[in-house]
DNA sequence: CACGAATTACTTGTATACAAATCATCTTGA
DNA sequence: TCAAGATGATTTGTATACAAGTAATTCGTG
């Protein structure tokens, strides 16, 4: 069982990618990435937020949340406002549309989390967060 | 500290940012990406090998692999050849350049490895591969 | 007040990632 | 043997991801 010499980095990339698919396949019929989700999460929280502070909480390049906005506002689920106060910023809202789907979606997404964790116990996922929450954020200059 | 409620989908994908991102730095002035020096171990371990079987091995679509193979084959580290057998495959070479490659790269991805580790005991770093494992690889359809 | 610095969103270019379709080739079964 | 299906690599289209650069706007300091 050298199973488990594999390289983190690979493992981390595969264990990501199950999850994406696993994501992908529940939300697909709404229409929904998985990464469009999160972004929607944080507006279901706060409705009228700032690109940059969408990027900043999702860790995410300006660029990056350029297009995934683009998405999103083509397919109905958001609409930019420009705000008055200075031009340069844009401010994300929810539609009708968008707000209606946070019910079904965060079903959806609790579904996969109880399909790929479901292996584990509580403690078990504590310590494996507590890792992945060491490597992937408080080892870095961006915010918690 | 509700830090760890945060979804697991978003702590891997978090983390593997941060590993890409320190590999990534690693190797670039070698001109590798860290996908490609992924798909180089394997033809270190073993030179000459099928497209699909290094698809399988590295759990990747064969259209992502044919991207991969063709920057790693227009920078001159390895190469295609028609398998004489079977004209619909092609065997995948390293060059000279690309085997003489293998110790500068290894050693930085060691580097990486203990950068992006060093804050776990061998046997957290156990337990956490495990889960990874679990989640990413054994539940699926896919090879071992 | 004016001009340079800073900030935000966006654009461009490159690299994964994968679904779906295509092309060439091989294998198999009638 | 020949048509039908399987297989492997590639192409096309879409979606992240990020570096680097740009345009518009605002801020800060003299």
């Amino acid at each position: 069982m050298e199973k488990f010499d594999i390289c983190v980095h690979f493992l981390l990339a595969k264990a990501l990618q199950r999850v994406n698919q696993v994501s992908k396949s529940k939300l697909a019929s709404y229409g929904v990435t998985p990464v469009q989700f999160a972004l929607l999460r944080r507006l279901w929280e706060k409705d009228g937020q700032f690109g940059y502070a969408l990027a900043e909480q999702l860790l995410m390049d300006s660029a990056t949340i350029t297009g995934i906005i683009d998405r999103l506002e083509h397919n109905g689920f958001i609409e930019r406002r420009m705000d008055p106060n200075d031009r340069r910023n844009k401010l994300v809202f929810l539609t009708e549309k968008g707000k209606s789907m946070e019910v079904s979606l965060c079903e959806k997404m609790d579904e996969m989390n109880k399909e790929v964790m479901s292996d584990f116990d509580v403690e078990e996922i504590q310590q494996f967060k507590k890792v992945l929450f060491k490597i992937g954020i408080s080892n870095t200059n961006m915010g918690v």
